[in-house]
DNA sequence: TTAGTATATGACACAATGTCAGAAACAAAG
DNA sequence: CTTTGTTTCTGACATTGTGTCATATACTAA
């Protein structure tokens, strides 16, 4: 019998397995018809019922997937993190000239965040909510402030960057982009992709590199900008 | 009996009046109350039961002074907004050097918040769960991003500070801000008052004047504080 | 004291949650 | 194709919290 079992339990596992359980199925449902829902809907319209009804199985049959909602978004913000962590590499990460590469993880931060806004904003919604899902968020939050703090320290020491308490700037960034992203991108219909990446980019480069002559390479801004900027008083 | 009338709705409307009516002390025992609680409990925790019993009413009476929680909300966040605008007074509008100006200002903001924070804290965790509420929470900070982009062009033309796209700017300020503030005064214990009050004016000062010569005058900060500041990476 | 209004209350209907025992669907072995 | 053990789904239930309403109680001014 030992065997028998054993061996249905690793082909149940191995994720190769041309026909996936149906298990992994309904719960890939589930997660689709969540995020179609937060496209069109705010968190607080969420329901364990209209979810499951979008997914097309009973509302009982949720909690063997998750535990309750929270527990659904800190699955999807878990999936957000890696796919922000990754665009985001090149500044955090990589190696020479600081501003093109900003220029690379700012484009791929405002990719990611434009496919994937409402998890984004519904997370942000709904931690306040549950416990776990707060903490959740909120080491989400800690991790870019550290990785950033580190990168900003990083390039003092080089030389890149004047000396200041990069700490409080870190934040300050990272709070602005997440404001943007979540205001712009985080439901339909949304910002313009180009002017909330140019925003984003032009306070940054400001406020860490603003004393060095700015490169006018930035791909995709207008030639000649020297003007006072048009006011973008849009909230 | 339309003069007896109107005299009753005169006085109770009174507000000199020495003894006001039931209906008024009753409502600020529920105001009251729901201040006790968020000192020391999140949002998320209180429910109409709990508010109430706390309160010393029964449960259904709160009916007759809020549509809900969310609407209470909203009358604490009135009251802050007022002492926030008041105290920011100072740099919104005052005259002269601004950077004693902001002084004033950020010293003021922190001891507003230092006695309020929860408010701010639950505020901002409430919001997204009512639609309205959430929408007055927008408002409030649009107010401060209205005010503050104002105030940055002014000084821009004045020459104070450099031509730069002064919104997202005020945008990245007012979201360190808020965050700061929230974290470390939402909730109990909270943080040291005069290390947020040096971070923030910190950055403030860096990002709008930090071309200039740095004026020693900050009160309360110490003597030299010339070589790389301590690293505050707590969180 | 009383009349009339203002305030407070308990009972109710409703909506959503999370659990559970049993039903149904499935998949491997005979 | 059937059997058998397991996985997955489901309806019914108990629970918690909301907001409303008719009615009871407590005020206040005359």
């Amino acid at each position: 019998m030992s065997e028998t079992k054993l061996s249905q339990i690793r082909r149940r596992n191995d994720p190769t397995n041309p026909t996936p359980r149906k298990s992994e199925r309904t719960r890939q449902a589930i997660l689709d018809a969540a995020l179609k829902f937060l496209w069109t809907q705010p968190f607080r319209d969420l329901t364990v019922g209209k979810l499951m009804s979008l997914a097309g199985t009973s509302r009982s049959s949720f909690y063997q997937y998750f535990q309750d909602l929270h527990d659904l978004m800190e699955t999807l913000l878990c999936g957000l993190e890696e796919d922000i962590f990754g665009v985001a590499a090149p500044w955090l990460q990589g190696e020479g000239d600081p501003i093109p590469l900003l220029e690379e993880t700012m484009e791929g931060l405002v990719r990611v965040c434009y496919q994937q806004g409402p998890i984004l904003r519904a997370v942000a919604d709904a931690a306040p909510m549950d416990e776990r899902l707060e903490k959740a968020w909120a080491d989400f939050l800690k991790d870019f402030d550290d990785a950033v703090t580190d990168r900003i320290e990083q390039h003092q020491a080089a030389g890149l960057i004047k000396p200041f308490d990069a700490r409080p700037i870190a934040i300050s960034l990272n709070r602005m982009d997440a404001y943007l992203l979540i205001h712009h991108f985080g439901r339909r219909p949304r910002g313009n992709r180009e002017s909330v990446r140019e925003a984003i980019l032009r306070v940054w480069i400001l406020t860490l590199y603003g004393d060095k002559p700015l490169a006018e390479s930035v791909p995709g801004s207008r030639a000649k900008r020297h003007a006072k900027p048009s006011r973008s008083k849009n909230s």
